[in-house]
DNA sequence: TACATTTTATAGCCCGTGCTATATTATTTA
DNA sequence: TAAATAATATAGCACGGGCTATAAAATGTA
């Protein structure tokens, strides 16, 4: 194997820079559980018309407490609103969020799927993944997801358009 | 857009799978600085002959004193022995989580480079990515990253082989 | 309406993983 | 060898996010 060839076995990367990844990976655990709420508050709401706290919980798997508290951040935090006894509602800030955070997750679960992962499976490792895709490898995740639908379908291709009328 | 078609963007999944699938994000997390600290550790040794605590913290972009502190849990859990004022070596059970980690950590960055994300990124994204890769994911990468070399050499096919001597 | 059940709130605990500040021990250098 | 520097150890603090247990409020039902 030469030394410019894939898997560069030794050779550490730059120090900076590792710490650098490290740190971002961090920062992205930080966010998370914001993202998985909101998503999932909006999820709730568009579907049963509102959020309640023992639902979030029993859908993150987590007690009620974990979820209440959790749920008061997200106030302070400013993505969620919530009177004593009430249902959760989100910011605009909330909403923004889960908008992309859901965008997000689509893509990568359509992705998993695209290169030929079980529906569980996708679900599943999508669920952690999403929170660790920069830009950049979201844009190439839609890229295969593009591909792999044309490649799949009966060719619909410039000709089928114009053979309307 | 039909029932059956991609992004369900309505309609939540099952409660319990659901719940099930953020458990076992919420469990990858756990092992996942064990798996970040073995690996580095692996890489230090055998590039620059011991791991020293100073160069973990370094290199994982943390405060020497919680570098210290999580390799005495590592400690404990038995993937690393260290005495004090000496370098960090890992167990076997540490060796052995070390060479799977690395093993996959490379896949990841394999797979990524492989749909045409930049070197940067590609390390970047990997390195939280990697710890939420089920082993079905993982070989659906390979197959990718071995397509995608075929494809890109000039036609190593079966004819070459043929054509020596 | 009264009672039972469900939902929410709160307190108190644990653990992991960050941090800074302060010794102490090793190592390098003058 | 002595002093300066580097590495390590340790203490103490903060925060997030788990948990259980208990109390209070809201809701459903007899
Ligand atoms: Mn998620
Ligand atoms: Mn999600
Ligand atoms: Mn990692
Ligand atoms: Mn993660």
């Amino acid at each position: 194997m030469t030394k410019s060839e894939s898997s560069a076995s030794s050779a550490l990367p730059d120090a900076d820079q590792q710490a650098a990844n490290f740190k971002r990976v961090r920062e992205a655990h930080q966010s998370e559980v914001a993202e998985d709420y909101v998503e999932l508050i909006a999820d709730l709401i568009n579907t049963t018309g509102e959020a309640r706290a023992v639902d979030i919980a029993r859908r993150l798997g987590v007690a009620h407490a974990t979820a209440v508290k959790t749920i008061a951040r997200l106030q302070r935090e400013g993505l969620v609103s919530s009177q004593p006894y009430r249902a959760v509602f989100l910011t605009e800030k909330g909403r923004e969020l889960a908008v992309h955070s859901k965008r997000r997750h689509e893509i990568v679960v359509d992705f998993l799927r695209a290169i030929g992962i079980s529906e569980k499976t996708a679900q599943r490792d999508a669920e952690g993944i999403e929170h660790h895709v920069s830009e950049e490898t979201l844009a190439a995740f839609e890229r295969v997801i593009r591909a792999e639908s044309l490649a799949k379908k009966p060719r619909p291709t410039l000709a089928d358009s114009a053979k309307e009328k």
